[in-house]
DNA sequence: CTATAATTTCAGTAATCTCTGAAAATTAAG
DNA sequence: CTTAATTTTCAGAGATTACTGAAATTATAG
């Protein structure tokens, strides 16, 4: 592997990631070399950094694509492919969690809408369809969550996440008021806003 | 499989869904097997219900009760063990979140940070430290946030989750005004605060 | 303590996944 | 169109992971 220590430990631990998730070890490492490569490699130069055949290259590339984790491009008087990753961390959180969410979530929500249609024969199935449902909104609450929050843009999804433990610190109060039932606690709660608002 | 066709097409799911994260197939059929059933399983009855041999099951086991992901009790008059799922959906949620930060996240940002320690000899290792960077904070970032959001009870969740979308729109409304530079519009927001605060 | 039930470990086999090199296909230059 | 460069495909070898059955270990009832 010819590559810099520290772009070689980086490309290492990804690789491990890479497998201990779906990902297999190339992928991993193919990516890890392409993130943090400041001009775009082609196959070839890939190959040779990371001491993997052409045609494993040409397949992990492929499978990269297909994530759309990859940007393909061609520089000027070289017939070659070069390939190099969004610079845009934010943006590769997004893609990543949208791919995820196509391959892995939906299907499997649609797997526990299908069983929930179903009219149970006997109480083990009833009690099975109860637990389905319980996950279902869960993964489907969770999941249109995510999609809300994806869809700003850095911005704003900064400022989201900073907010968060004060927002949330806010709701467990509000919580433990409205236990006692009293609407006379919520004008007090209005001007306890976090100074964000 | 010993199984009604509803719990068949969720275990084998599950099976299929826990190959393509790092957790294999056994593991995968097993905890949905068991997040079905109303009462626990002892690991024969697991090993006959999925058709597994024994000692297959006892693996799987281990592995799940690593993630924390099932309950072992016993049962009066049986010196078998018996294991069950939790039932809160929720609970499991912050379990396997906790899990995964503590096995894939931590040791990366761990990675991250002895890389970003090192002072840089050459342009590449320049870049590529940078970069790093980038992925560091937001890493942490994702992280923190995630670790305030899943501290919270079921209740309170679902309240920030159903408000998600709400607080995003205003916090882009407010962005938008920010951009103008005028402190004059704070109050003009904070009067349009969703209902729930 | 002994006998038996239950569980775990582990070496070997089976199954799956990864990776390569050769050949085919594609692309573009001449 | 022909040729050369580049990329992709794919069968099979290699490596890894999953799974089993037998043996060892642990736990408990008597």
């Amino acid at each position: 592997m010819n590559l810099t220590p520290l772009a070689q430990s980086f490309v290492l631990h990804f690789g491990e990631m890479g497998s201990r998730w779906g990902i297999n070890r190339t992928v991993g490492q193919i990516y890890a070399l392409l993130f943090v490569s400041e001009k775009p490699l082609n196959a070839d130069e890939i190959a040779d950094a990371l001491a993997f055949s052409r045609s494993n290259v040409s397949m992990g590339l492929k499978e990269l694509d297909s994530w759309r984790l990859v940007r393909l491009q061609h520089l000027p008087g070289d017939r070659r492919e070069y390939f190099s990753a969004p610079e845009d961390v934010w943006a590769i959180f997004r893609t990543l969690a949208d791919e995820r969410r196509k391959r892995e979530i939906d299907p499997t929500l649609s797997m526990l809408r299908d069983a929930l249609l179903v009219t149970p024969t006997n109480a083990p199935d009833a009690f099975a369809q109860k637990r389905m449902g319980d996950m279902h909104e869960l993964v489907e609450l969770v999941t249109d969550w995510m999609a809300d929050v994806q869809r700003l843009d850095e911005q704003t999804l900064r400022q989201l996440m900073k907010l968060g433990a004060k927002a949330q610190k806010f709701l467990e109060f509000k919580e433990k008021l409205g236990l006692g039932g009293r609407k006379a606690a919520e004008p007090l709660l209005g001007s306890q806003l976090p100074a964000e608002f």
